[in-house]
DNA sequence: TAAATTCTGTGACATATGTCACAACACAGA
DNA sequence: TCTGTGTTGTGACATATGTCACAGAATTTA
């Protein structure tokens, strides 16, 4: 737990960190999680209604289309993973996110959240904090996936995401970045020759 | 103005309109804006400190990667226009926009919308509402760009957004599907004959 | 350890898309 | 009207990607 504390307080530096009290009232939203892999976070239609962070080992968020599944995200260690659309409309997830390795998480509930937040106002702010530093992650991977071909697709992750790199199997990256697992070799290969 | 103050009252259809007292309170933030054809609403590496109001017209917005323009959005009568990004959090834009007709807005001012808003807490409700009814519209847009290829792509604007099919050249309707303006119209010909 | 499974690279081939070029058409301005 | 500009469709060709098949490497499981 003690952990996820640090985590909460680096996303405000400048602020100081949760006082002792505040912590205390955030202690009922919290909860820790332990999957084995494959087991699902979320699945499709769901409404999400956790923030999840990752305490050890990495999962994934990816949609089934006409049985084609499809990666929208990777999540580590000292990230956040969440449907944040469905986090915060409340609507259906359009999402499944499972653990692809043996997983440990620090649930955090939206309800609980809420109602810790009404007493400390500091708490909203690292609440805020949390989905900005998830929402700006994402928003970069979208832009992404506007801006470039697989191509340079790759390449911008190798230099802004190289963990991704590092630990995603290249069958789930090539999925990511939206071509087949042999074109992505293809990609790779004619780079090392060009 | 009286058309922007029925658009606002009709995003929260079950909330009573806007009281005369807040609407006043709103007018400084409030600017009438005429463009011609190409002018821009916003350039990259600016920031975005207005959310304009689309009163006639429609504009666009893209990005320039490499010397080549690609579309991310269309906007029409009724419309909030803006780059939420930049807006919500002040950083440097990524997109231009331009007018693609003789275009006629209304522009709110963030510094004189949020300085209306700490004095009538209605406004903050309808602000919201705003930025959301923004948001839920590109969050829309994006999910179909990682579902779809070009084709489904086509099919999903043609029954969630037909505005855009009706108003928008071809060529600039390819490069918001990303793809050339060649095989979108080989993917027409191919649907009519299959 | 051995067997089974998954991951990765590769080749062959069909399909899809980009690029380039040209022509028909619509439209606005002189 | 005439001209210039921009839009759209189309064909030819090169390139890129998907699909299918196979094999070796790496990993997992019994």
């Amino acid at each position: 737990m003690e952990i996820l504390r640090t985590f909460l307080n680096s996303l405000e530096p400048h602020h100081p960190p949760i006082c002792q009290q505040s912590w205390q009232l955030l202690q009922p939203a919290l909860r820790e999680v332990s999957l084995k892999k494959g087991d699902y976070l979320l699945k499709e239609g769901q409404v999400c209604e956790t923030l999840y962070y990752v305490v050890s080992g990495w999962c994934k968020s990816f949609f089934n289309h006409e049985g084609i599944l499809k990666n929208t995200g990777f999540f580590f260690e000292d990230q956040i993973a969440t449907d944040l659309q469905s986090f915060s409309t409340g609507s259906a997830s359009a999402i499944n996110m499972t653990a692809s390795v043996p997983l440990k998480l620090i649930g955090i509930d939206k309800t609980k959240l809420f109602e810790a937040t009404r007493k400390a106002q500091e708490l909203e702010t690292v609440g805020r904090a949390c989905i900005r530093r998830f929402a700006t992650r994402q928003e970069a991977l979208t832009l992404m996936l506007q801006r470039y071909d697989a191509g340079g697709r790759l390449s911008y992750i190798e230099t802004q995401f190289p963990e991704i790199i590092q630990r995603v199997p290249q069958t789930e990256l090539a999925s990511f970045l939206g071509v087949t697992r042999e074109t992505l070799s293809r990609i790779r290969k004619r780079r090392t020759a060009g």
